[in-house]
DNA sequence: GATGAATGAGGATTCATTCAT
DNA sequence: AATGAATGAATCCTCATTCAT
């Protein structure tokens, strides 16, 4: 019962870290699927038990990969002292460039067919506040409660934030991979100015 | 002969062109050289005669399609009136917004795996001013000279214009493919107030 | 249990019709065990309890399906007026086209890979007569004593009935399926005339 | 040039050859076109060169087999003295059926799917006469003709063809592979009967 | 008896690339 | 230079069958 379940997940789950590492390491065109289920220690049937093909695992590994580095990013940021929403913003930012520069694997992987911004659609962030309610909110809800909380005078908060986020996710996985328009340490003291600017700072 | 290298520029733009054709319609990946070279006219071993394979065509074709589109997007803004260079460059970014627009198959060609700021390292425009000298510089010199002209007080206009590029390429592609945030027209206005605030207007 | 008997025949039977319908629908190679199993509404493994493979399932649906026609051909013989045998047989023949013509699939399933003709050897039908004895005769014997109840003058009646039988199935298959060589009520004349005239009538 | 064309019709007949030797001795279904290209001695790719899959190569097998079937029958009657149409039809059948009776993988082959009388649709056999003119007839006319010749009295000469051919093939078919309902050779004097009767004889 | 997850052999098909002409 | 027949590695995917639960 709770058994088999179990056994299933910890399958699903092994073939998207197999996949990931295979992906990333020797290219999404060049990884067969033959390759995952070898790696992964099922046959090679099993996988299509799991997925329909190669694409249908590529897409949920991708918004898995997305979701989990926007999460960690928002975590991280409220153990962090910060004087204002735009502060807190930039503190997000940092933690996930951070995260491109030493696993640039994964921003080679995230940014491969997908735009960070459109990934963000579909990623809620759990927001238990004081009480133990469980709720979880959009990043787009977030952004807009804390840009109220602030007084940051935005005409329209969405579009900003989608602004910053394709500025930033775009601009460093140049930085990152090929030091384009320059390395990523050099080239953050630029982004930061960027977006305080698209933030009327 | 004159006429040999003459009928083997047709014969590789002949490839080029239909290639395009058929990426953009098909997809790269359902693309086979056989295709390609079926529809240029031209039997399959002769295509390795100009490329060494699918992917160095991509490549060459990719470079020039952005190349190109650059090249008309500056022209154009040269037949215009403005005031100053602000004003140039949201001209020349409306010009690219709207072939991309109409020609969405070309923008789904160029950002498939390329983002536009990349691109732009290879790109060198013709810079004939008054006297018949043939010169030609990067978009970026175009740039930095145009920024000293206008007295903008960018730190580093490169930077700057790269920023730009990218925070354009970028959440265009998601608007007019996408309409995230917003359909094009809708988002443009923010876009050009994001711009404006980039170069410190 | 009679229950748990009576529940096996159940799925046993379940699984010939939901069979027979994909067999006919989608066709036998294109059916598969998981198609089967799934629309009888159990699982894969089930079916193995009840069936070597798909090949075995398939004899077995076609030895019933073929019996089940000659009994109700034969039956509905019974119910109607004749003179003599040859009229029966007649009224027999004319009983199995319409059957076949009202029911394709049906004629295509059984004269896939066999023959009628052998499909006969194993196809007893109830004889009881008057008394309450319960009997059954191959069709060979039925036909035997009927030949000599009319006095007809046959050399061998068994190859008589093969002869009659072969004709009629081969050429209803096509004149049915393909209107070869003729549609199967334009040709009816032609074959009835031909049983007569094998029948020395 | 011609020396390529000529390759290829090699390469085809192989082909031909090959799939018919491996079908009849391991069965259509078990053979593969891996099989059939490793037998004939060319890669798998060559298959798909020739012919669009398997059942393409069956298909076109199918009727050449038949053809030729037919008009060697009908030539080796030429060779023989007869003395009327009835005659030659039956040294015809006679000929099919030991051709069929020495080569039952031929048998077998021909009448998996197809009847013979739905294969006579397609077959034409030289009718050079007297003079050297090249003209080809359907077997149905030449049969007319000759029951003109020969004065026989038939309403419809190809429907009655029709029959006997389905009659021969059908009961054949279960004489020769299962001696059903008696072994060839001596099933055949009824057979033979059958046909006179069939036609007026 | 019933289940259905897992297996992995097996077959079809494609396609980049070579090379003799 | 141009051709296109031939190659065969590569990959996808199916499906009958098993077996632990």
């Amino acid at each position: 019962m709770g058994k088999i379940k179990e056994n299933q997940q910890k399958k699903r789950q092994q073939l998207f870290e197999t996949a990931f590492d295979l992906f990333t390491s020797k290219g999404i065109h060049e990884t067969t699927i033959q390759d995952i289920a070898k790696a992964a220690g099922v046959a090679k049937g099993t996988f299509y038990l799991y997925f329909k093909d190669k694409y249908d695992l590529i897409d949920k590994l991708r918004k898995k990969k997305t979701a989990k580095l926007f999460e960690e990013a928002i975590n991280f940021s409220r153990t962090v002292q910060y004087d204002n929403f735009t502060e807190q913003l930039l503190i997000i930012i940092e933690y996930i460039i951070d995260e491109f520069s030493n696993n640039q694997d994964l921003l080679r992987f995230i940014y491969k067919n997908l735009s960070l911004g459109m990934g963000l659609q579909n990623i809620h962030i759990d927001t238990d506040k004081e009480q133990g309610e469980n709720t979880t909110s959009s990043i787009y809800e977030i952004f807009e409660e804390r840009v109220k909380q602030d007084g940051l005078e935005l005409k329209d908060p969405r579009t900003t934030l989608f602004l910053v986020i394709e500025l930033v996710g775009s601009t460093c996985y140049n930085a990152i991979l090929f030091d384009i328009p320059l390395p990523i340490e050099e080239f953050k003291p630029s982004l930061n100015e960027a977006v305080r600017k698209l933030l009327n700072e």
